[in-house]
DNA sequence: CAAAGTGGTTTTAAATTAAAACCTCATTGC
DNA sequence: GCAATGAGGTTTTAATTTAAAACCACTTTG
């Protein structure tokens, strides 16, 4: 479970967080999180993934403070599995992940579950990276610097 | 390489992605190749890995078309890896998960790198999904729906 | 209180990853 | 033009990870 990654990376801020969700199934997991799934048996059920792997992949999730364990909210003695804030703050990067998802993997003539606004039932707006003055920006219009 | 998904996930937006990215090293290949790198050896001296690794990661990326092979821009026979326009694609999602690290895997005393825009060298806006009609939209804001 | 369900852990086997050695073709130095 | 070095891998072997299945303890249900 835990990766070295080189010098170089060790700074950053793309390779680190790919201990905490840099694995296969993880960013599954947070996906089914968001959509309200909460239990081990639930995310068993939709994974379909082996039981020791669901679970270290929770225990390592909650140790990099994307889930928490609560009580069960149906006062059953069994724990459940949330987001927490870290956690949530993955909702950018998985709807990047959908909308690449849609744009390239599927055929026009296949259908796909959509991304909508609960409000008005039509679908979200395209991520776009903006600079702050709001110019629209390409990865050419960008470049990282050391500070 | 190739991964079974489940039933549930075949037709996920998020999940079929994951076949092409979904491991460790595919999405610091792809960040070295926004960042400009083009040779099998920069890339390993840039990552660290085994060679073997690197030739199946980019053999991957290749098959799944976020990669293609060019002629040398040198002129010299070797041939280098540049990002096809489904690979560009990518880009929101190496800044969310950029985004999430700085926001997450760092002190405030550590530095870390910063994606700026070119022209004005200032910090990019933070992404943020929005909805058809401009509203900032957090997850509880947004559902999926079958179409 | 017996039976079934939940939430795991342990055991064992298969697949993947990694390191190192090896190899071929290209380029460089002389 | 030939030897030596470098680029870009592949192959071999070992270590680690993943997966499947069996098992188990505690909980809830009938």
């Amino acid at each position: 479970m835990v990766k070295r990654i080189s010098h170089r990376d060790a700074l950053c801020p793309v390779a680190r967080p790919l201990d905490a969700i840099g694995d296969w199934w993880s960013l599954l997991i947070v996906r089914d999180a968001f959509d309200g799934l909460r239990r081990f048996g639930e995310f068993q059920k939709s994974l379909g993934l082996a039981k020791n792997i669901l679970s270290a992949r929770l225990k390592n999730l909650v140790e990099h403070d994307v889930l928490k364990t609560v009580p069960a909210s149906d006062g059953s003695a069994y724990q459940e599995y949330v987001l927490t804030e870290k956690g949530r703050g993955l909702f950018p990067l998985l709807v990047a992940l959908r909308q690449w998802g849609e744009d390239y993997f599927f055929q026009p003539s296949e259908g796909h579950v959509t991304l909508v606004d609960r409000q008005r039932g039509k679908p979200v707006r395209r991520l776009e990276l903006r600079a702050q003055d709001g110019r629209l920006l390409e990865p050419e219009d960008t470049y990282v610097k050391a500070r």
